[in-house]
DNA sequence: ACCTGAACACCGTTCAAGT
DNA sequence: ACCTGAACACCGTTCAAGT
């Protein structure tokens, strides 16, 4: 159900997501879906879920900016195959599973880059806040008349000023300091 | 009647406002709405326009970085009086009189800064996505579990940030380097 | 940037009923 | 995490018609 919501919504935009559309390609009444989703409120929270289950972690390996630039990159490619539902993200709280799943990545590679404990969740904040506002916008429309060229460098940009900001939170820079 | 649909917005939510109630609302059928926009769509437009009418220039004696923190105040001060239809903004393009009008609010303060002139437009989208972000997810419901208190030192560290990120881009500052 | 009535093809959702 | 038919109160929008 929830794949036939999102191809929906991927083909057509969300508003054609709607719970005869769903029932329709499931080649099923509306009315049998609400044996599988309390309401529509409830399906699309299912879609948001599904965009985040999208995300890879990166691999152990890779040093702690390797693996949130990989993070990032991998955040706007989730938006881009799924410009619809994206935005959605903003509008509910990063409480569910999947989200809990991908804050608690950030989390350690925050502090494998030495970021002050106490600093940690409210620096999370900061990085997701300014990477999903960048995703957002871009498949959104608000930068629809600028070229994906241009858009890959202001996404470079960023990506250089969010590890700045790390790195002068971290100890090692302040007892450098 | 974009006052009338921005009220039934921030009162009942986005969803409350269709054509039917709005016209409601105006003691007036809906077709009759069809005479002054040219569907529900271009409605939403209007309201998305009239919150960045909201938006004051700060006073042009203040120095360039007490004017660009007065903006982003106030951006978050609409988001909150209009937390409904705000998020809207991400969600079409930048290039509207209201739009272009806060833009060069901005390509102002930034020049004034001393940043590369190359690098002003790029710099303010940084800017802009970044604070829409941070506004967006707070009246959005991202954060809706995290205080009010909380959010405000997450707002100042932002804007610290911006701050600096314009500062390492000033020429003024390279010449110092 | 005039307003209305009637109509169309849609929505989400509830309820009783059927397997 | 069973499915359906009939019904309800809504949507946005078009069209012909009235001032």
């Amino acid at each position: 159900m929830l794949r036939s919501g999102l191809a929906l919504a991927d083909e057509f935009g969300l508003a054609s997501v709607t719970m005869q559309s769903v029932a329709t390609r499931l080649a099923v009444t509306p009315m049998a879906l609400y044996r599988h989703v309390g309401g529509k409120a409830e399906l699309l929270d299912g879609l948001v879920e599904r965009l985040l289950t999208e995300l890879p972690m990166p691999m152990p390996e890779l040093a702690w900016d390797e693996r949130l630039t990989a993070m990032a990159q991998g955040i706007r490619g989730v938006a881009r195959r799924h410009p619809a539902v994206f935005p959605l993200l903003l509008e509910r709280p990063a409480a569910t599973p999947e989200a809990l799943r991908v804050r608690g990545g950030i989390y350690t590679a925050l502090e494998e880059a030495g970021v002050d404990p106490d600093e940690v969740p409210r620096t999370e904040r900061l990085i997701s806040t300014a990477i999903l506002g960048f995703a957002v916008s871009e498949v959104g429309g608000r930068f629809a008349r600028h070229s994906r060229r241009l858009l890959d460098g202001d996404f470079e940009r960023l990506l250089e000023l969010l590890r700045a900001c790390i790195v002068a939170g971290s100890t090692a820079d302040r007892a450098r300091a």
